[in-house]
DNA sequence: ATAAATTTGTGCGTATGTATC
DNA sequence: GGATACATACGCACAAATTTA
């Protein structure tokens, strides 16, 4: 039996086959198909509903309705879950989590699934990391870069995501040679209030530590540099350590323990550190000496973390937007997906990247300098 | 957005995923699902179409429309890619970054994706959380079970996940009802040796603190009073506080401030607390009342997190295997996922349960009481 | 065995909301 | 801002298939 609305779908399908309504293609409007066929609204909405459910037509509210471009379904029907890749160089670090959680919370309301991966740090995890991925059909990808200083050999595997055309983007730092949308907050304009706050409290005399095998350290670090220079101070070359997430253990521990033992006159009044983490771990150091902070010794930390809350000495660092960074990049990276089902072409400069401004949280750490 | 059709859709979906309406079985018909929802036909005829359409139902004209049978669907689509989902009550929390990172480490290795779900310690949220990975593929849960201790309305959902075939374990807790393979450690036997600790170092006036919205808690509690007991140390009832996790915020420090503003002879002369969060909280409330810790009184946690190790007086407290857990939790549904393709009769019974014995962390929060 | 009631299938008219150009 | 096009929602009528009295 041929129901109107059967006798409408099979009519433009007709239309499809034989190259009357080409790939994309707008058709006919509803209010134009009801006059064609005679038939009401109503039937023409039940026509071309199965026709977009069966993948021959898709509409856009306000434009109109579409010839699909059946060379590419196969692509299209594997796929009916949402899925989102995360990939860390730590799960259960620090202030990881909390970005993790403010992604998790953004797509799962989206009806997103979330799966994570870590790279430990290491390129060779990130490969394989990367494989996987790209052999499944994840939705978006959200990195946070592995050794974001180093320069990256798996590059070509991110240039697949693109060919792929599997949206991506970077938190925390990016590969300088890729250029993708990334979501960051200003480090080196961190690392500047974060050295200048010292200064304005008197100290000339300031230790820093980075770690530099990741951009964030490396910019801290030029922050650190530039708040000496801009208010002329001058720098002690001996007083500037950098590290390696491998050394970080040992290395800062002793510069630190070299650095106290200096003779009077030279000896350093504040640390600048590069994240919480280290500057706990440079606190247990500093009362084994039984140097007080911050009465002998201002410390100033980075991320804002909950190691700054949980010592009896509070402390001043900077903030970092952490679970907020998950959740603007997991809006970030929904909007591409968005704009890539959609129409192309003007949307695609909307999407931006995203700099967050630092701010300095000033706790009981850091005190000016007795003269 | 949610539009009427979609709450509708929502609802049906609830009640072919939690079991109220079997395979085959009929469901409501249009009229009373219009009578049920407030909505006129037409909207019920959208809900039940896309149903059908994504193979959730179908219809049978003068008859009814009835639940789809999926068990025979999933076979057909095969999965080629290994899925594992992991849900926690929190993510970014204290000791669950710990627990995850131990199943992802081994789940990667084995070729799994691991992908993340939080209930926010909610069984609204558990229920939404269940759905969405029934009506996925997934090869296997773990599940760190949302207040334990309390009757769980979803148990409807873990049945289902049995009748699917698909593997789950839990750990940290179990759900009475349904005697899962489980992941624990012993924490009455922790709580026990907890409070030894304390009474062993002459403590006879011991605060116990502890969250009773899940069975640790419970267990924990129940260990403290046996150590009284097996110690024949009088317990006074207002030494004991049980708090629930939305009050852990202000009833405790609350009432540590009412139990040490009494009377001298009275004073409490150690804490035993449910964890480590909670202990350094404590200590901050200590610190503002000029009482030392261990001097004054002592403190014992529970968990040997971070926050054990970052405060200046590091935390005496239980031992808690977190990403061994994990770890654990990764091995045995791998173990379970083998079983479901491979030989299963022999082997069905050499899968078992672990319970990990806890282990006391001396460090400097308790000392032995001044006579 | 037949009629009545129930249930889904098809179709029309209308109104309001929202996205796009 | 206004026109156009799709999205959602309500109400009504009749047809076809099935169940039930």
């Amino acid at each position: 039996m041929m129901t109107k609305y059967n006798t409408v779908k099979q009519a433009i399908k007709s239309k499809i086959l034989d190259g009357s309504y080409l790939p994309n293609e707008k058709i006919s409007s509803e209010s134009e198909l009801m006059k064609e066929f005679g038939v009401s609204r109503h039937t023409v909405r039940l026509a071309i509903g199965d026709m977009v459910t069966e993948g021959w037509l898709y509409r856009e509210q306000g434009s109109g309705t579409f010839c699909a471009d059946r060379t590419e379904i196969d692509q299209t029907i594997s796929n009916n879950s949402k899925d989102i890749a995360i990939i860390t160089t730590y799960i259960s670090d620090y202030i990881f989590p909390s970005i993790i959680r403010g992604a998790e919370e953004i797509l799962s309301k989206n009806g997103y699934n979330v799966s994570l991966f870590s790279t430990n740090n290491n390129h060779e995890t990130e490969k394989n990391v990367l494989e996987k991925i790209l052999s499944q059909n994840f939705d978006g990808v959200i990195v946070e870069p592995t050794k974001s200083a180093i320069s990256n050999p798996n590059i070509n595997y991110y240039l697949n995501l693109e060919s792929q055309n599997i949206p991506y983007i970077m938190i925390n730092a990016d590969y300088d040679a890729l250029e993708p949308l990334s979501i960051t907050m200003d480090d080196e304009k961190g690392g500047f209030i974060q050295t200048e706050h010292l200064i304005s409290l008197g100290h000339k005399n300031i230790i820093g530590f980075f770690k530099t095998d990741d951009i964030q350290g490396k910019k801290r670090m030029k922050g650190y540099l530039k708040a000496h220079r801009t208010n002329q101070v001058p720098i002690n070359p001996n007083n500037l350590v950098s590290y390696s997430t491998h050394e970080k253990a040992s290395k800062t521990v002793d510069e630190l323990k070299k650095l106290l033992a200096k003779s009077n006159g030279d000896k350093p009044t504040a640390i600048a550190c590069y994240n919480d983490e280290l500057a706990i771990e440079l606190l247990d150091v500093l009362r084994e000496k039984n140097l007080n902070v911050p009465g002998d010794i201002s410390l100033v930390g980075y991320d804002d973390s909950f190691l700054a809350k949980v010592s009896e000495v509070k402390l001043t660092t900077v903030e970092h937007p952490k679970s907020v960074i998950g959740q603007t990049a997991a809006k970030v990276i929904l909007d591409l997906i968005k704009e890539k089902s959609g129409n192309q072409k003007k949307s695609l400069d909307q999407v931006k990247s995203v700099v967050f401004e630092p701010k300095l949280v000033v706790r009981n750490s850091s005190k000016k300098l007795n003269p």
